[in-house]
DNA sequence: GTAATATTAGTAGCTGGTACTAATAGGTGG
DNA sequence: CCACCTATTAGTACCAGCTACTAATATTAC
């Protein structure tokens, strides 16, 4: 059989749609070397709905992950004291984890404790100066993960932060971060 | 005068579709208390695409990033000699900076650079221990910043990467990375 | 009161679909 | 070899949410 087999050409047009879900059904048609209706049929079996509902996920998951990228702490801030501490919650989530496996990606602990060593601080423009990180425990998708700030020490626009982030009562990551923050105008 | 003023009701429309761009013309309309053809006009004057449009964009820019971060690597791979070095370009953008500013935040900075530190490693699982950070110079929207992963020391699952960050020639960031490779299954 | 601007109304046509009916192609089993 | 089943293709009516256009009516300014 030359033909490419119906399961196999179901595959390839999820993994099309993975990649990018904003073909329409004629493009997918083409790629596919098949007719629109069978595309179509194809969407209908694999319950995959049209492309205008497709990219209205797609841009909706986009404006969530924005309102939280334009907010100033990654994750969720369940207590703030400026200059003293700061306390954030991260619900981990599948597209935090790396390939093909369940393990959270360093980086998104460390942008959590980053913001939340920002957001605890009494200024407007704050920078990282250095860090000193210790990832203790591999953090799971699924996870809810609280980091604690703590202003240790300030000296004028210097500021020490220690964070520490907690799964449960395991501590997964601590941190000490030399922050700066910049002279106002 | 009691009715909104035609500017007013413009910049209102703005922030609408600033908040969610997936609003139609026909909710806009009942929201701002004017008919469909008001609405319409408005975009028109205003350069505001339609509904569809504005999906699209939100959409596409969720693709770009969620590609960014399914591959291996945050950022452009652009060499790599396993347990030896990598490098790799990142073109900074509005969606990475902090608030109302053109700074880059840290966390972005240091995603590139964790990335890279997985990936240099010749090894399926790997995990970073600890690392040391410093921020040297602020990195602003639109700046291609290279990184460079370099594997220092090697003992058995326990590796030593050292990464430099520079924009230009400029050294913007570097730290050590402590990683750990994991058993196999 | 008249001119200019703003607003509303309505039409034809477009894209990318859904939902449906029907015809045809290509094996497989008896 | 024919009947049957699955897969595929074709075609129709209809829909939302527009664009592009014409035309009528309100509102405001001078």
């Amino acid at each position: 059989m030359i033909k490419m087999l119906k399961k196999e050409r179901q595959i390839k047009l999820k993994e099309i749609l993975n990649r990018n879900p904003l073909f329409t059904d004629r493009e997918l048609s083409e790629k596919l070397k098949v007719s629109i209706q069978t595309v179509r049929l194809d969407r209908l079996e694999l319950k995959i709905p049209e492309v205008r509902e497709r990219t209205k996920s797609a841009a909706s998951a986009y404006a969530r992950l924005k309102s939280v990228n334009e907010g100033e702490v990654i994750g969720e801030l369940l207590e703030l004291e400026l200059d003293h501490y700061a306390l954030s919650v991260l619900k981990t989530s599948e597209e935090m984890a790396l390939q093909r496996s369940q393990i959270i990606r360093g980086h998104y602990i460390f942008a959590q404790a980053n913001s939340l060593a920002v957001a605890v601080i009494n200024a407007q423009g704050v920078l990282t100066g250095s860090t000193s990180l210790r990832f203790h425990k591999t953090v799971q998708v699924g996870d809810k993960i609280k980091a604690l700030a703590k202003v240790i020490k300030k000296e004028q626009r210097r500021y020490l932060i220690e964070v520490t982030t907690y799964r449960g009562d395991e501590l997964v990551f601590n941190g000490d971060f030399i922050m700066f923050a910049q002279l106002e105008g």
